[in-house]
DNA sequence: AACATCTACTACGAAACGTCGTAGATGATT
DNA sequence: AATCATCTACGACGTTTCGTAGTAGATGTT
């Protein structure tokens, strides 16, 4: 995902709703003066990379995030986690960069498992 | 990293020491069949990227992985993290999509920060 | 001097991106 | 119906990254 197309994609986290172009455009005004139809080929992009979705809403379309941000990151670090050798390597150095305060996160994360042991 | 950077990339983790251009190409032959000037241009682009490091050996330079494969997995982990907006919610999706066996050595590596209490 | 080996520099095509313009469809307005 | 506003579809062009490699020139070897 290049920086724009980051941008893009916060607006549409960022929105309770799904977006038209033109929201999105307006949204991204104060940030950066982009013609609308710039907006709309990156929208298109990442409709087509499965990132956004988009229904019909009269003549526009509608874009959400095809996940949340939340769910992206997680992807991404698995990714990244997939394509270490040691993964236990990877996870005590990964570990070790964390702050205290997502170490705490990362532990009720976990003990939040127990109770269901991989249940789904 | 593209494909074939990464390709290059392993074969310098896989090694123990620092390689010439020449013996990376020698070691990708059972796998690609590249012009020797690829295998340096692509060698010479990664340490420009610092990705590796290289060293005078004689006329040849000697390159090397700039960190180990681990620590870039952790150090993209970390990225990847950095981008969600609510930490909390991406540690819960990433544990949750997370094997077994990984939540298992996750845990092992948090309690392994417990004696030492971030004293680094 | 001739040959082998390396690096430096250059290059070129493909793909991803940032950025837009134009054309044409559709709906609203006069 | 003619006009205007709003959208989309499609194409386009420059830049950057990457895969891929050739050529020139330096240097060491025979």
């Amino acid at each position: 995902m290049g920086d724009l197309e980051r941008l893009v994609m916060e607006q549409l986290w960022a929105a309770s709703t799904a977006l038209t172009v033109r929201e999105v455009h307006e949204r991204l005004a104060g940030t950066r003066e982009l013609a609308y139809t710039t907006v709309m080929t990156v929208l298109d992009r990442l409709a087509k990379k499965k990132l956004t979705e988009r229904e019909r809403d009269g003549k526009a379309w509608r874009y959400r995030a095809a996940a949340p941000r939340e769910e992206l990151a997680a992807d991404l670090m698995r990714d990244a986690l997939d394509r270490a050798g040691d993964r236990r390597e990877a996870l005590v150095r990964f570990v070790g960069q964390v702050s205290d305060e997502e170490a705490a996160l990362l532990r009720e994360a976990l003990s939040r498992l127990d109770g269901q042991e991989r249940t789904g």
